[in-house]
DNA sequence: CTAGTTGCAAAGAGTTTGCATGGCG
DNA sequence: CGCCATGCAAACTCTTTGCAACTAG
């Protein structure tokens, strides 16, 4: 949908590529990206086109704020994501694993899980160590 | 936290426990409710009540809004819910299969699933049957 | 040049809060 | 009777939108 390749949209996507593994509010993106002159409503407007694209997953937060997150590096694409309620952090399932819970759904449950529309949430291993 | 047992309250968990498969805004349980005599403030008020108490759990819906699931009656309690993309129903998965699933999480990413914050989304069986 | 994009400010939408009134226990 | 909860309306916060100015191609 975006069309011409306008400074805001470079800096956008270079910003969001620059941080694939978090949870990122657009609070936060506009509030980096004001000072290289990028308005909140052009935040939105390409946030809302990239999300169309597939470039950037919307994982819904604690719902007062919409998170999203990178996924159009190769290491995301397709991936089923586990975030860590405490750290913040979110991980890629290995594929293998990905696939296994997957078809185990299919067969048990006969749901289709939606990788893309997932996220499993709990504690990673540190986190679980430390409490 | 609620100390007194008002009408309020009463009406809005009888009201709830009535739609325990559905996911429920909150401008459609005030809706409902208002000709009871209910004002939006109480309900919010009391959804966050009921939400720390776990009675209730906030699946993230479409950002916009914030989306609702009675889990107190025995049938929810502590189960892995699945929910429809298409036809917004949700389910349980079967106790055996959630175990299966966490383990296997556990085993190979060292992940602790939280089943109370993880809802997997993806297509049900009549739907999947259906497009 | 022309159509798509941006910034700004105003409008919408959902949620929270202050305060006086009312009701549970 | 005292304190908690309610209702109302105002305040907040996040998001969307209208419009004139700007700019990529």
């Amino acid at each position: 949908m975006p069309q011409y390749q306008t400074k805001q949209r470079k800096s956008l996507l270079d910003y969001l590529a620059k941080h694939p593994d978090e949870q990122l509010s657009v609070r936060k993106i506009a509030l980096d990206l004001e000072p290289m002159g990028i308005s909140l409503s052009a935040v939105y407007r390409n946030i809302s086109a990239l999300e169309e694209t597939g470039k950037i997953r919307r994982c819904a937060g604690d719902a007062r704020e919409v998170l999203y997150q990178y996924t159009d590096a190769e290491s995301c694409k397709d991936r089923l994501h586990m975030a860590c309620i405490r750290c913040g952090k979110t991980y890629h399932l290995a594929s293998k694993s990905a696939e296994l819970l997957m078809e185990q759904l299919a067969e048990t449950e006969e749901f289709t899980l939606n990788k893309r529309f997932t996220v499993l949430y709990g504690a990673c291993k540190s986190c679980a160590q430390n409490g």
